[in-house]
DNA sequence: TAGATTGTTAATCGATTAACAATC
DNA sequence: TAGATTGTTAATCGATTAACAATC
């Protein structure tokens, strides 16, 4: 009942959690912030304290119905819709990016690639034709495109990034191991495995 | 000056932030906690507070010596030496992992890959030999590994990362999208991609 | 020394948890 | 109604920032 407060970034993070658990659950069946909570591992108050930002779904005493929460946080996330993206740099990981059936399945597909490697400009991966990343600005803005994905080397991703914003790109998934800088109200979600090794070893006493 | 109190994860995970930044510097130089800080889009305050969870490396009215922060920093994360790494599953994304060259330069080495998939058993990637999954835990004993990658579908990630623990894996970096449940005192990083693209498309107004 | 920046403490800010009235 | 669980407020916890004495 609230949507007046400003809503912490770490609070939208676990929506898509929440909704990955719900859509291994029922439809039709009912779940409590407690035993969805458990599937988690979060509390249940964070849970219902999550949802109150965007109103209540629940019913006192009874709990949540799945199918309309799910509903509910779809919306919320804009995921109740195909989102197509771009995507920069077809090595190895662009390629797996690419071909990723999870993303698909989620409404997000690779609609257009790019690269600056001559020898890969004119193939083709899967159905789509990789291009001249010279080119993006041109198809971002003709297909309307929201969403880029950059999988270049650190190097480059700076500049990618830049020439997708400028092409109209406001939401960056980026794979490469460099901070970007981007102005203000375009997103950038930091895939960095690296970071990940280089923390966890850090806890490995004694090897 | 403190190593006392509990260091926040968080803390330790913009550790491995701190020495990319430093790598770009020359070892012999010195920087500043603001200087840092910009590089990073990070507060001075900050920088200078998660440092003194494990020491004092600087000098007053100096700064910090970039080569030496670089080699503590290092040392803290155990990063000083290499890290042999199991791999389990060779899909499109396990291949990518397998041939990253980013890993291996900063020493994560994957030396010993699995997948359940009789087709790719015994075929090779790179000068690894594809084994069969059901030899990790000999393989991981024998070479005494602590480190593991997960690039299965989510249905098999679970059972993938208990065999992995119970051979002696404490660390596990995740790209399955499902949470592992992992005894105290082993570690799990997880990479979510379709995370930040469902939490990105929240805040995109209007599309 | 004079100037600058660290390392640390205290103040602030924000997120999580606990508790319970509301209500189904 | 009686029992249960939500939605929300207040209390707690933890992380970030500000400020400054220490000191190079």
């Amino acid at each position: 009942m609230a949507d007046r407060k400003k809503v912490p970034r770490i609070v939208v993070e676990r929506l898509p959690l929440y909704l990955r658990a719900l859509s291994t659950l029922e439809e039709g069946s009912l779940i409590t912030s407690q035993e969805l909570g458990e599937m988690l591992g979060i509390s249940s108050a964070q849970i219902r304290k999550d949802l109150s930002y965007f109103g209540g779904f629940g019913k006192q005493g009874t709990g949540y119905q799945v199918g309309f929460l799910r509903e509910k946080l779809r919306e919320i996330l804009r995921v109740d819709r195909e989102w197509g993206m771009v995507l920069v740099g077809v090595g190895d990981l662009g390629h797996a990016i690419a071909r990723y059936g999870g993303f698909k399945r989620e409404g997000f597909h690779v609609v257009a690639a790019f690269d600056d490697d001559p020898t890969k400009i004119g193939k083709k991966i899967g159905a789509l034709e990789i291009m001249d990343v010279a080119r993006l600005p041109e198809v971002v803005n003709r297909m309307g495109l929201r969403v880029g994905i950059i999988a270049v080397p650190a190097g480059n991703a700076q500049e990618v990034a830049t020439t997708m914003v400028t092409s109209g790109i406001k939401a960056i998934l980026n794979y490469a191991p460099v901070g970007l800088t981007v102005p203000e109200g375009v997103q950038v979600y930091q895939i960095d495995p690296l970071v990940g090794l280089q923390s966890m070893t850090h806890y490995l006493e004694g090897f």
